[in-house]
DNA sequence: AATGAATGAGCATTCATTCAT
DNA sequence: AATGAATGAATGCTCATTCAT
C-alpha cells in the first residue's frame, strides 16, 4: 500500500504540478477565501492552465478540501516532562502557525462554508485541530498520572480552555497578545489543581 | 415634544422595507456567507426590487456592514449578584443567540472576508463581541470587590477565559456540549480564588 | 404670440429651473455624451430632483432636443465691408465658439444620434450651423455683388470651403491652427476672383 | 520562408470569429455608437457568447480600439498623373467609404467618446485620416515639382480644403452633394496656381 | 408644482466547467 | 497528459421612467 497504481498507459501526470497546484490552491484559500478565490487565479500560481487543475479534480470544492487534505500544519514540540513549558510551548506554536499561513481567515473561510462545504470545516479539524488537542491531552494525561491535576478532571474541556482564550482574544481584537498561553496554562493547572490532603 | 420633522417632500420610505431587507440580508450573510449571497438573493426574499436596494445603500458592502450593525444580539440577563450564576446565564445565552442567528457562520463570514471588506469583523466586534465582554468583565470586578477573586488578576484576559471554551468546542466539533459554560466558570473562578492565610 | 398660456390653474413653474436645467444639459451633453450623460447628473447640477426634469420633458431627448433648442451660438460679427476682414471675422468668431462649448464634441454627439435621435443633428444644424453659413453666404454676395468674385461662383459650395478646413484639421489632430481662417478665405477668394480681360 | 509557428498546445482558435466580431463590433460603432451598444448585441451579431469575445479583448474599448485599427478604409486610387483627375478620385472614395461604413457616424461617436475614450479618435485619425491625407499631399507634392502650383503653398492647409467641404456639407445637411470633389479640387488648383510671369 | 420612492430592463464583467486539439 | 477555446449562468450596479405623497 501507498505504492503507486500500477502503471498506467499513456503519459504520466507530472509529479510536481500535483504540489504546485495544492500549495496555490491553499495559500488563495486563506488570502481571499473559498468564493473569492477563482481557479484562473490558482492555475496561474501554479503555472498550469485551468483544464490541468480539472483533470485531476472535478470540482473546486475538491480542489480545496484536497489541498486542505494535504496540508500539514502540526508540528509537535518535543516534550520535556514539565507540564507547564510543554502545554506553553504547544500553544505558542499553534499561535505562531496560525499567523504563519492566516490561518484565521483560513478558519473563517471553513466556518463561513459549513453550511455549503461542510467537508472543509471537517478536514481542518482533522488534520490541524484534532491532532493539536491530542498532543494537549497528552500533556495533561501525564500530569495527571504524576498528581499535579485532579484525577476526576475533564481534560478535553482543559484543552478547549487552553485553546479557547486564542479565539477569544482574536475576535476581541487582541490577537496576538502576549503572555495569553502562559496565563491560560497557569489559570488552568490552578484550577484542576488536585484538592488539599 | 417628540420633535416631529416637519413633514419631509415626496413619497415616505415604506415602513417596512428597510428592515425587511436587513433582516433578509443577515439570514442570507450567515446561510451563504459574503460572497456567495447575492443582492438578488436579498431583494427577493425581502420583496423589494435590487433598485430598492441600491436606493438605501449603495454597494453590497454598506448594506451588510448596516445588517451587522442593525443586528441586536446582546441581551443582558439581569445581575443577581451571584457571582457564579452571572457568568453562567451571560455565556449561556451567548451560545444561545450563537446558536439561533447561525452565529459561526457569520462570525466565519467577518474572519474570511477580514482582507476584504474589515468593517464586517470590525462592527461585529463593535456591536455584539466587546459589549458581552464588557457585561462579563463588569460581574468579574464586582466579584473581585467582594473579595472573590484576586485583586490583581487579569480580568480581560479571565474573560477570554470564558469566552474561549465556546470557539475551542466549536472548532474542535464539539460545540452545544452541555455544561461547558459550568465548567469554564468553575474553572475561572478556581484560579483566580485569592490565595488562602 | 410667444404669449405665455392664459394664466393655468395651481402653482406655476418655477421660471428659473426651467433655464437651469437647459443650461445643465447642454453643458453634460457636450461634456459626457448623449448616452453617458445621465438625468441625474443634470438633476443634481440643476438643483432640482429627477422628477422635476420629467414633468416638463417626457423623455430623456424631448429634455436633450429642447436643450439644444434653446442655445444660442451664433453671434454675428458687425460686417465692415471689407470682404477679407469679415469672412475671417466670422471663421474666427466659428472656432472659438466651439472651443468655448466643448463644441466638437457635442457635434459628435449629434453625429452619432443621428440614426436614434435625428432631431439633435436637425436642430444642431438649425440653429448653430445654417445662420453662420447665411452670414457668410451674405458676405460672399456682397463681394460678388461688387464684382469681388465670379458671377456665377457656387457660394454655397464656397461656403463649405471655407467652414470645411476647420473640419478637416481637428479630424487630422490640427484643430486650432492660427491663421487656418486666413488661409482658407485668400484661398476662396483667389479661387473665385473674377477672370481677367 | 513563412516560419510557420511550431502548433501552438491547446485548442485553436476558431479561424472566422475574430474577423465575425470585430466585423459586427464596427457595425454596431457605426450604428448605435459606442455606449448604446452593448457586448451582448456584438456577440448575438457574430454568432459567438459574450465571454469568447471576452477571452479575446479584455475590455468593450479594447475590443472596438480594435475593431477601429482593423478597419481598412483607405485604397488608394492608381495614380494617374493628372493632378486633377487623381485628387478627384481620392476624394470620391473617401465618401464613397464614408458613406459604406456609416464614416459620418463612426466619426461621430469617435469625436463623442473623444473625452471618455480617446484612444478611438486617435485610432480613427492614424488608420483613416492621416492616410487618405498622405495621399492627397502625395499628389500634391508631385504637381508642386511639375509648376502646377506654387512652389511656396502649405500643402497640408489645401488637403484641408480638399476634405474639408465634405464635413461641411454633411454638417449643413447637403451631404452627398454632386460634383463637391471636383468643386474643391478646381477651387484649390486655382487658388494655389502659380503667379504669371 | 415638486419631490423622493420604487422599479424593470440592461450592462460589462467574472467564473467554473466542458470541448476540441 | 496538457492546453487553450468556448460557454451559460451569475453578479453588482446604473438608468430612464413611473408612483405616491
Amino acid at each position: 500500500m501507498g505504492a503507486r497504481q500500477t502503471k498506467s498507459a499513456g503519459r504520466p501526470r507530472s509529479a510536481g504540478k500535483d504540489a504546485a497546484i495544492l500549495r496555490a490552491a491553499l495559500e488563495l484559500l486563506a488570502s481571499h477565501g473559498y468564493t473569492r478565490m477563482s481557479l484562473a487565479q490558482v492555475a496561474a500560481a501554479a503555472g498550469v492552465s485551468k483544464s490541468t487543475i480539472h483533470l485531476r479534480w472535478k470540482t473546486k470544492a475538491d480542489l480545496l478540501t484536497a489541498a486542505l487534505a494535504a496540508a500539514r500544519m502540526v508540528d509537535a514540540p518535543p516534550p520535556s516532562g514539565d507540564t507547564r513549558a510543554d502545554l506553553t510551548a504547544i500553544l505558542d506554536d499553534f499561535a505562531a502557525t496560525v499567523e504563519r499561513v492566516r490561518g484565521m481567515a483560513l478558519i473563517g473561510t471553513c466556518l463561513a462554508e459549513e453550511a455549503h462545504t461542510p467537508e472543509l470545516l471537517a478536514l481542518l479539524r482533522e488534520r490541524t485541530v484534532l491532532p493539536r488537542r491530542a498532543l494537549l491531552c497528552h500533556v495533561l494525561e501525564q500530569a495527571r498520572d504524576r498528581g499535579e491535576i485532579r484525577p476526576d478532571a475533564d481534560l478535553d474541556a482543559a484543552v478547549s480552555v487552553l485553546l479557547g482564550p486564542f479565539y477569544a482574544d482574536y475576535m476581541a481584537g487582541r490577537g496576538g497578545r502576549a503572555g495569553w498561553a502562559e496565563d491560560a496554562v497557569d489559570l488552568v493547572l490552578a484550577g484542576l489543581r488536585p484538592t488539599g490532603p
